[in-house]
This record gives structure tokens, sequence and C-alpha cells, in this order.
DNA sequence: TCCAGCAGTGCTAACGTTAGCACAACGGCA
DNA sequence: TGCCGTTGTGCTAACGTTAGCACTGCTGGA
């Protein structure tokens, strides 16, 4: 690799004059950096930023923990980040958790020691507790899930609103046995849907056994798809669905179409997210649109300022919005389709 | 941040002592190795990664250079490398070049910055002369695109087959006015694509302006959706479609959903790749499937082999199967559906 | 008794870059 | 002529870690 020095040797320089004529200092001859420049550029010279670094520059580069990047959810978030970081000359390290806090820390233990600037976190349930203490050396803010014991820097969606709005929509249309699929309580995310789902119920009047809530080990295609059979093969079957995970609607929505269940017919279905195929599944798949994308943005600007700044303008939690109920064919009055249909 | 000084100083012991303790030096004694880790733990001491790198040890973060993330298909391959990638104790840097050469070669320039011990990489059409020049001096992967003036080591589909397979699907059928909607000529695999699509039509004795090759800009949904649009309004549409990429095959099943075409009996359609929703697309996709994983999977292992012993061994290319067609309901011949309905 | 060998530890330099200070050469001004 | 400021450059130290070498006691054999 060539170094600084390198290039004075060649020029007949000091390893300093090189430096500063690479940094465009003042106190340079225009002709002299002239000739650096050129001599770099020849020769294929690359800062070290190992060595910046020792310095006491920071690293320009930001992690992104996240359980998966399959999950299209994430790789929105990913996208959104990079490319807003790429604009201010960051760099984005990718770390897979697989929600699974062995793998979260180390990941974490990696990230401190490369001195990562900043990490972006979609914590798992429950973080070891040495991932507390190395996230809080760093700055941190968490995404969509929220750890009590972390900063209180957070983005996210407002889960417990988007799912209190898609029951809701279930029980204008008149029905009573609704079931409800999500992730385990035991993610902030997954305990705050289903409390939106509870609440809508309890809203509407319906007794506390009315909606069935099914829960899952971590949310999956699979699980999606044996919960769903499961749920229909009971005797008094619910007559609607709601579902609290993409992975968790991708296996439903599978299911559903190989076992041929007509929706909105014998079963009304609300999905969550809205991916590709969403809208030609069956009938087209109402479900809860996220603000994902927005939510990224969001996310990618506050670190950048964050690192850019001094931490004083530490504002309080940070959420968007909801979303909003994206209506389409899957959902209708109990038994029977709409009477005329929308669009 | 704690350092061996810090370590040291609190333990009456010298940096070098403490070092060595920490890398279970044989020359130092168990009890104070004991008393360094001990303290090293309580006062949460992290390594400085760049002060190492500095003193000759490479990095441990391999980047990944893709167009886009939010395209299962690379985000297949991001979480098959750094699952294979985390076992080792790499880490994994993304990079988003959009497929422009200019946003590339700005990465490519922090990547060498930073000194990363590989890439794997599916280059844009047209790589910049310096991104050639700096991916040459590090241990490089090209991924699927394959660029002549790189090196070559390659990891790929052989989407020349697997477009003529799927050609030949729907010519033995007896479709006779087929259309290919695929991405740029520009790129190695959109030649490779386009080629295979010609080569069946040959072989299947059909003249040469038989079927009908439609090329896109940069491939992306909307694309799509415009450019089946423009083939059916045409005088003498064309009963089959063939796709070369994912997005254009996203945006070709929205269109056809929307317009209400029948498929198969209008038109037969050949996908790319094989996304969740494509099962339950109107009567089942029949696609092209990649075996995106295996060849991930292959990709990583590759690279944590060249980075772990001598760069000696690099083999020539290497390239995995064509993938197979995958038959669903959206074929049949020309004009009607099929008599017996397989599955 | 003397020295070799060993265990355990410290000193120092080196990695590549940058910032503070020093220094040389020069022109302008009193 | 002497002094000062300016311009352009070099010297040196520092960042945190590690490896080579040196040093200090101590044990055991000649």
């Amino acid at each position: 690799m060539i170094t600084t020095k390198d290039i004075a040797e060649r020029l007949g320089l000091s390893v300093s004059t090189v430096g500063r004529a690479l940094s465009d200092d003042s106190r340079i001859s225009e002709e002299t950096k002239f000739r650096v420049r050129q001599a770099a550029s020849e020769m294929g010279y690359v800062g070290n930023r190992a060595a910046r670094m020792m310095r006491g520059a920071s690293s320009n580069v930001v992690a992104l923990a996240i359980p998966d990047i399959r999950n299209s959810f994430y790789s929105t978030i990913a996208h959104e980040l990079s490319k807003n970081m790429e604009a201010e000359g960051y760099q984005l390290m990718l770390s897979e958790t697989d929600d699974d806090r062995m793998v979260e820390l180390r990941h974490l233990r990696e990230l401190s020691a490369t001195r990562v600037a900043g990490v972006i976190i979609v914590p798992t349930a429950r973080p070891h507790s040495d991932s507390v203490r190395l996230l809080r050396t760093m700055p941190h803010l968490q995404l969509l899930r929220r750890h009590p014991s972390l900063g209180s820097q957070w983005f996210g969606v407002d889960d417990r609103e988007a799912l209190r709005r898609a029951t809701a929509h279930l029980l204008e249309l008149g029905h009573t046995r609704i079931a409800y699929l999500g992730g385990p309580v035991e993610l902030p995310t997954g305990a705050d849907r289903l409390e939106g789902f509870r609440s809508a119920l309890r809203e509407g009047g319906l007794p506390d056994d009315a909606g069935r809530a099914e829960l899952g080990p971590p949310s999956s295609v699979d699980h999606g798809r044996q919960a769903v059979r499961r749920l229909l093969e009971e005797p008094d079957a619910p007559t609607a669905l709601v579902l609290g995970s993409i992975q968790l609607t991708l296996g439903v929505l599978e299911e559903l179409s190989e076992q041929g269940v007509r929706v909105p017919g014998e079963l009304s279905v609300v999905g969550f997210g809205d991916e590709p195929g969403f809208s030609w599944w069956g009938p087209g798949l109402t479900t809860i649109g996220l603000p994902i994308q927005e939510m990224a943005t969001g996310c990618a600007l506050w670190m950048m300022r964050r690192l850019k700044t001094e931490p004083s303008n530490d504002g309080p939690y940070t959420s968007v919005s909801p979303g909003s109920l994206v209506l389409r064919g899957s959902t209708a009055p109990p038994g029977g389709p709409v009477p005329s249909r929308p669009h």
C-alpha cells in the first residue's frame, strides 16, 4: 500500500508537507500541492483511515443491527439509511442478529472494537447486559422496538394504534369472532400490537374472550401457515383475522391460497405491512400500511445530525404515525361478501 | 475510551504486560493474566481495531457492493454472506451502488480507505477505470455480473441457459409469437439473458423476427408495467412473455392483475426469480427459479478461504447451475388453457 | 562459586497520519 | 543595517497496540 512517505520520498519532500498538500493546507504553495496530488494520483495513494482514527478522527461507519435483512421491512430501512448516509460520506455496516441475544452481543463487541460512529439497532427481546453496556458507550438509536434500559432515542411506529385501527375496521364490519396472530409478547412491539388488538375489542364492547390471540415463537412464514391451519380447524373458528407481522402474513396468505379458503366469504383478513404481492393476492389484501420509508429517513437524518453536532440536542422519544389501513378486498361483513364492491 | 495503558496504570504494570495478558501470551503468569482480565472486564475495555490494523493486522470487514438491497435477490445474498461470515468473526459492510458508476466509485474509495479485507461486488455496467484499479488492489469477487477487466473470480448463474430453457418451454407449448422483456444489454447479464432467449428461438426453428425483445433502461417495477402495457396494445400482440428481471416481473404482474388480462388464456407468462407472492399470483406464476442461496453460500465460503489462506489457490471462473424452471399455471398452449391441469 | 537457562516483566520502536512548533529564506520598513 | 512578518517547509510527538530485545531474579548443574 502506498503511504504519504512513499510520495514524500519520490518528490524529495517531507511527509508533513505531503500530508498538508493532500489536505489542502493554506500554507503549502500551489505548485507543491499540484505535484503532490499528481504523484498521489499516479501512485494510486489512498489514505489509511485506521491511521487517521488513531489521531482522533472518528470513523465514518454507522452500523445497522437488525434481525434479518431478508425481511423487506428491514431491507427498506437499510436502503434508506444507506442512501442518506452515502451523501454524507458515511458507510453502512450490516449486522444481522437473527433475534439471538448472543449473536447481537458478538456483533456489538465487534462494532465497538471497530469504533463505529453510531449504531441503529432493532434490539432483541432481552439484550444481554453487556450489550446494553456497550451500546451506552456509543451513539445509538433504537428502531421499532424499544428497550427501557437503553437510551431514550427511538424511532418507530405506533404499533398499538395501528392494530387498534385494523381491529376496529373488522368490528365495524360486524365481526364478533376475531383472531389475532402476532409475534411473541416478549418483544415490545409484540406486546404493543396485542394491546392494540385487545383495546379495540374492549372499545367495541366485546367480551374479553371474544378475540382469540395466538402469539408465536419468533415470527416466521412457517409459523404463520401452521397457526392459521390450526385456527380454521377449530370448532368455533373466527370469521376474521388480524395479523401482526409481515412474515406471518406471508405464511397465512400462502396457506389460505393453498387450502382454497374463500376470502372474505369464510374469513376476512387484515395483513401487516404492504408487500409487492399483497395487492394481487386473492381479492386484494386489506392491510396495515406502514410508513417505513419516512421512518428510515428520519432515522438517518437524526443519526447524521447527532454525529455532526454535539450530543446536547438529544430530544425525547420520537415516533412516527401508525401508518394507514390500506383497504382492499379481503375484508367484508361476516359470512357474505360486500354488496357493492369498491373500486 | 479505555486503553491498555489505563489498565496498566491501575494494576501497576506495563502496557506490554497488559497487552500480552490479554492476548494470552504464554510468558505471562496465570495470576497476572487473571488480574488483567478482571480489570479489563470491569473497566469495559474494548481493543482498538484501528491500532491493531496499524500493526499489520488486516481488517475483519468484507464489503458487499450491490445495486439495491431492496431487491430480494440481493437481500438473500446479503443474509447468507452475513450468516457465514459472522461465524468466522467477519463483519459485513453494505454498499449500495444504485447501478451508478460514480456512486460505485465513491464507495470503493471509502472501502479502500477503510482497508476492507475483501469486496464482493455486482459491478455496474461499465465501472469507472479508477474503480477497476481500486478493486485490483483488494481481494475481490464478482457476483452475477462479470466485467472482463476485473479479476477472474466470479460467482453467478448461467443466465443464458436459464432463459433458453424458459423460452424453450413456451415453444414446446406451441407459441410462435413470444416477447422477451429484460434489462439493458449493456449489463453482461442482460446480454446473456437476451442471447439465451434468441438462441432458443433459433433452435425452435423460428424466424429471427418471431421473438420481440424489449430491453429496458435499468430494470424497475414501473418500467415493467409500462412495457407490458405497450406490448398488449400492439396489433400483433404476442401470446407469450418471458421476463428477465425480478423488478420487471413485479411490475408486469401488477399491471396484468389490474388490467384483468386472462393468464394463460390471452397471454402465457414466465417470470424471473421466485418471490413469495409469485405462487399465489393469478393461476400461479411459472418462473425461473434461481439458486441464490447456494450461490451466496459459495461466495461466502470462497471469500473466507481466500482471506485465510495465501491467494495462491485462485481457481478459474466458478459458476452455479442455471436454476430450474418452476412450473405453475401461468403457461399453457396459445389461446386455450391446459386440458388437464397439473398439480 | 560461577554460569546457563528460564520465568516474568519492562523498554522501545514501529505502523501512517496529523498538529504544534521550529526554522530558513525573503521582502519591506524604520 | 537591523528587525519583523510572511511564506513555505521540516522535525517531532502523539494516537493504541504489538513484537523484538533487554533486563532481573531465581534454580540447578558443573
